[in-house]
DNA sequence: AAGAATCCCAACCGCAAGTTG
DNA sequence: GCAACTTGCGGTTGGGATTCT
């Protein structure tokens, strides 16, 4: 399937249309259709190639097209449609009466993918972003480094305990993250996987060999039913010593069996305690809608985003203090 | 006020699927 | 079945508009 040679050919006109040009092309249209784009600019009159007046058509002249900004319901819709069927602009477009692919797609480019990031998820996959967390092992060992480096004397008991603390927090968040993820995942009809295995988090020096041997259920999560139907994904985890230094004191127990926060129901027997996720159910994390899934939504295919209603994201707050540690 | 930086979007480019003879 | 042609799509860019310094 050889290529057309479409603008290419002498003598065309490139660039902005004149109102004259756009006037031509809708006259044209109205009377006779556009029939074939190939064809219509010498018919109509007009020193362009097809391709642009068909751009120039569907983009711009077509009577039907919607102008002006974006409603909250139509950017709503783009974010859920974009989550299931990622950069298919036309197939997006059909979901939006009046709303060309292009017009979507740069709003999307301008807007939406800047909000997204800004918010701390992967424009791509909807997911939040665990590009900075690929480095936590890194400032983990950079940290134990230093200790090392710095060659301090260790007795001085608080320095000691506010860098193992630091260590500590760094490996439980980064745990807590993956958790979180593997949620997000496994609520996800589309995925059917974990990508992240107690191994591979041994393999980091996140946990312990007894902490993995205990953990080691993580990589069969369960969904339960929720109360009020909404899905929870739980796993076997067992406790998990927390810190007490001042790093943690404004923070709650990340997983800790024993909290009274409904969200933990410490159901399980013999030490172990069953943890149940749902998507606000860890605390640290700063919690928002990514996606009023509403009343826009209709096709099946649009089903699919159901269970993302609400995605964590880390606080800016905690970020900078948790960063501030390594620093 | 002016130059620099950034934003925004219309339009172009190249590829690939679909159509036709 | 094949090659030429047409159409549609998604990525990218040029340059005007706007904001920042």
């Amino acid at each position: 399937m050889g290529r057309s040679p479409c603008c290419d050919e002498n003598g065309l006109k490139k660039g902005p249309w004149t109102s004259e040009e756009d006037q031509k092309l809708t006259d044209y249209i109205e009377k006779h259709g556009h029939g074939s784009w190939r064809a219509l600019p010498k018919l109509a009159g007009l020193n362009r190639c097809g391709k642009s007046c068909r751009l120039r058509w569907t983009n711009y002249l077509r009577p039907d097209i919607k102008r002006g900004k974006f409603t909250p319901e139509e950017e709503q819709t783009i974010l859920q449609l974009h989550s299931v069927l990622g950069n298919k602009w036309s197939a997006i477009a059909k979901h939006l009466p009046g709303r060309t692919d292009n017009e979507i797609k740069n709003f999307w480019n301008t807007h939406l993918k800047k909000k997204l990031i800004q918010m701390g998820f992967d424009p791509m996959t909807h997911r939040p972003r665990t590009d900075f967390l690929a480095a936590l092992p890194q400032l983990i060992a950079l940290a134990n480094l230093r200790q090392l480096v710095e060659q301090r004397p260790w007795d001085d008991q608080s320095a000691s305990q506010l860098q193992a603390d630091a260590v500590q927090a760094a490996k439980l968040e980064y745990l807590q993250c993956l958790l979180q993820s593997a949620a997000a995942i496994a609520t996800s009809p589309s995925s059917s996987s974990i990508n992240t295995s107690p191994t591979e988090l041994e393999q980091i020096g996140l946990l312990s060999p007894s902490q993995m041997s205990s953990l080691s259920s993580l990589s069969s999560p369960r969904i339960l039913e929720g109360v009020n139907g909404q899905d929870l994904v739980t796993w076997q985890v067992p406790d998990i010593q927390i810190p007490s230094s001042s790093f943690f004191e404004h923070e709650q127990p990340i997983i800790n069996g024993t909290n009274q926060n409904s969200d933990y129901s410490a159901n399980g027997g013999e030490g172990e305690k069953l943890l149940l996720l749902s998507e606000d159910s860890l605390p640290p994390l700063a919690d928002f809608p990514i996606s009023n899934l509403g009343d826009a939504c209709s096709t099946s295919s649009c089903e699919a985003v159901g269970n993302s209603t609400q995605l964590p994201i880390w606080s800016d707050s905690f970020y900078d203090e948790f960063m501030s540690e390594f620093a």
